[in-house]
DNA sequence: GGCTCTATTGACATTTTTGTAGGTAACTCT
DNA sequence: AGAGTTACCTACAAAAATGTCAATAGAGCC
């Protein structure tokens, strides 16, 4: 019996880049940025190496092209909430869609990589962000840009924390894992209404 | 000329451990993670790797003893504030001191590196601390047990967030770096303040 | 069908990182 | 001073991780 020649599959560029960084992805979030080895994200994108190295160059360029993909989504997440144009609803949802970016998809997980790694330079996007935030819903509503920064850096902050330990550090106080999450957003809601009124 | 041997330095191995820790987390903090690597580790000791190993085992072993003594000295920390016996001025200093802890000697950063390695079952010290706050300055001004721990939650969760990224979020929308820091203790002041009356 | 282009791969080469072995030297105790 | 203990080192070995290269095989195009 002859060797059969592993059947291959053939991606366009952009497809295997994705399929690639799908991969790397799931190990950052499952091994930490230890596990991010250059055969481990070959074998669950299900290429050889060589082809990891074929798109991205070293294991680097696979590092970075990932941050730069999970920023980007987890930017353009935060940013989904100014669809509605009542700009009371929008502060309404902001905390909640906030929580979630930063705690799904291992939001918080990547900006302590990032932070971790040094690789803070690349986070212009978010700057972005916070800018159409407080041009945006917040000027509308009358808030004072100083203040609104402080607030939003204050939110940021705080949704980070709470996507970080906000789960062990219930579990580990015997309450919930949800229990940080929602007491925290009680606790924004709060001081955000305290700010809005005056 | 002959070759001289190098002199040797003989420690007491507890002095040896904490010498070889010292540079582990040193380079942790600068570096990284990724960064934690024997030979460096060692170099940074001023001792040979092999020494390392032979006090520690394996690089695993490194690891460990880090995430250990570095959560011994964060608890420590934010416990030397129930010093004054006046339960007012301890939660008056609570909050400084529990961002000092994140902040300083890269207390966020060490959880971060926890939660990604996902060594978070080595935290019951942590535990420890949070009854003891509870049970402590918290119970005495009258504050429920359950509204103490959600307030204890928000806090070192913020506490942890504005140590990790408080400072580059803050210098990414154009402000000194302190704001986060300034700006989220007197967000949880007044809303400590809000939970005490009542 | 035959041609071109290139994503993909296996096999090899290099570098990095971790671990082992045996001897040496610093310290303590008698 | 001599002996025992063990922290420490150098040198070597093994493993793991990254990177190179030439050949192969899908897919579109003529």
């Amino acid at each position: 019996m002859s060797i059969e020649p592993a059947r291959r599959v053939r991606r366009s560029p952009e497809a295997a880049r994705e399929n690639i960084l799908l991969s790397a992805e799931r190990l950052l979030l499952e091994r930490g940025p230890q596990g991010l080895k250059l055969v481990e994200v070959a074998q669950g994108a299900g290429v050889s190496h060589a082809t990891v190295l074929h798109h991205f160059g070293s294991i680097d360029g696979v590092q970075t092209a990932l941050a730069e993909a999970m920023i980007r989504q987890l930017v353009a997440r935060v940013l989904e909430a100014e669809r509605p144009d009542d700009p009371e609803a929008q502060l309404e949802g902001v905390g909640q869609v906030l929580f979630d970016a930063f705690e799904s998809a291992g939001g918080a997980r990547l900006a302590a990589w990032l932070e971790l790694t040094g690789e803070t330079r690349r986070l212009t996007l978010v700057r972005e962000a916070v800018a159409e935030v407080i041009s945006g819903p917040m000027a509308q509503k009358g808030v004072d840009p100083e203040r609104a920064t402080n607030l939003i850096l204050v939110a940021v902050s705080l949704a980070m924390g709470v996507g970080l330990i906000g789960r062990s550090l219930a579990e580990l106080v015997g309450r919930p894992p949800e229990t940080t999450r929602e007491a925290a957003l009680a606790f924004l809601k709060s001081g955000l209404a305290a700010a809005m009124n005056r």
